[in-house]
DNA sequence: TTTACTGCAAAGGGTTTGCATGAGG
DNA sequence: CCTCATGCAAACCCTTTGCAGTAAA
């Protein structure tokens, strides 16, 4: 999604355009890292030196309303990310990055379809997280220090 | 699991075992609802008034390292859970509960080996929620009251 | 007896809110 | 022009930390 796109998309909702919008928006698109709002207000203050970190919190909020992006709480603070088709999400518990994974997508449509049906629940999103350790990181290790 | 196999599995890693902790923990075991602290303070509070959120809090955080429960965090803020089988959690956007559900278990399992295979990727747990309105709440409300 | 847990109070920090100014439509 | 977004500051509240007394082993 470019800018364009997403300015038609928010006008859409009658809500107001404007270029911090764009910016964090586009920020968040981009990202293939999950970014939390610190690491979305340092990026935009590129642009923006004097942007707020309550702007980009109101903005995050504005674009996960209007259905364009998905917050994803952690127990410290949220992540997120812009993809919202069905798939998982890779955490590691020892360097702590969040990386998004193709693996088991129709795995996870079938899964919602058949949750929704069964269960009589009208889905509107999904969170698919598997914890653990990426390759290069000690299996048992923790992001704390702690084994 | 019951109070004896609680104790037994908190000695197994030379944490003490505690009045406290073991209502605690049952508390969390034995409700369907995916309590937050508070609640799980509340209901610890009928056989210990005098106890605090930050032993809940130290209580949750050991059995959450010895793998007894699971700590789900939200927006606004963290459940907790029993289950680790894999499975889906039904969160209602519109009246807040969170439900398990069985359905879907065995594509959940079958997802996990999947993605631990092919990514490399070794699982220690896993997260699926599925968001949206449950039978009984109206599609398209939220919780906060807006639409 | 030793070590770790509890209860209490205070601090920490991510997130939200209130308000005056400024920009979008 | 009118409404809403931005920037700034303060408040909010969940969660963590420090410490003295106490209970587990």
């Amino acid at each position: 999604m470019n800018q364009g796109q997403l300015a038609t998309s928010l006008k859409r909702w009658g809500v107001r355009v404007t270029p911090q919008r764009l910016a964090i928006a586009e920020v968040v698109i981009n990202a293939d890292d999950h970014p939390s709002v610190q690491q979305i207000h340092e990026r935009v203050s590129d642009q923006f030196p004097y942007i707020t970190l309550a702007t980009v919190y109101a903005t995050l909020s504005v674009l996960g309303k209007q259905g364009l992006i998905q917050e994803l709480p952690f127990q410290k603070q949220s992540r997120y990310e812009a993809n919202l088709t069905p798939h998982a999400n890779l955490v590691c518990v020892s360097c702590g990055t969040v990386t998004d994974t193709e693996i088991g997508e129709d795995l996870i449509t079938t899964l919602r379809r058949e949750v929704s049906v069964k269960a009589e629940f009208d889905i509107a999103s999904q969170r698919v997280d598997f914890y653990g350790w990426c390759p290069t990181c000690p299996v048992g290790t923790y992001q704390d220090g702690s084994r």
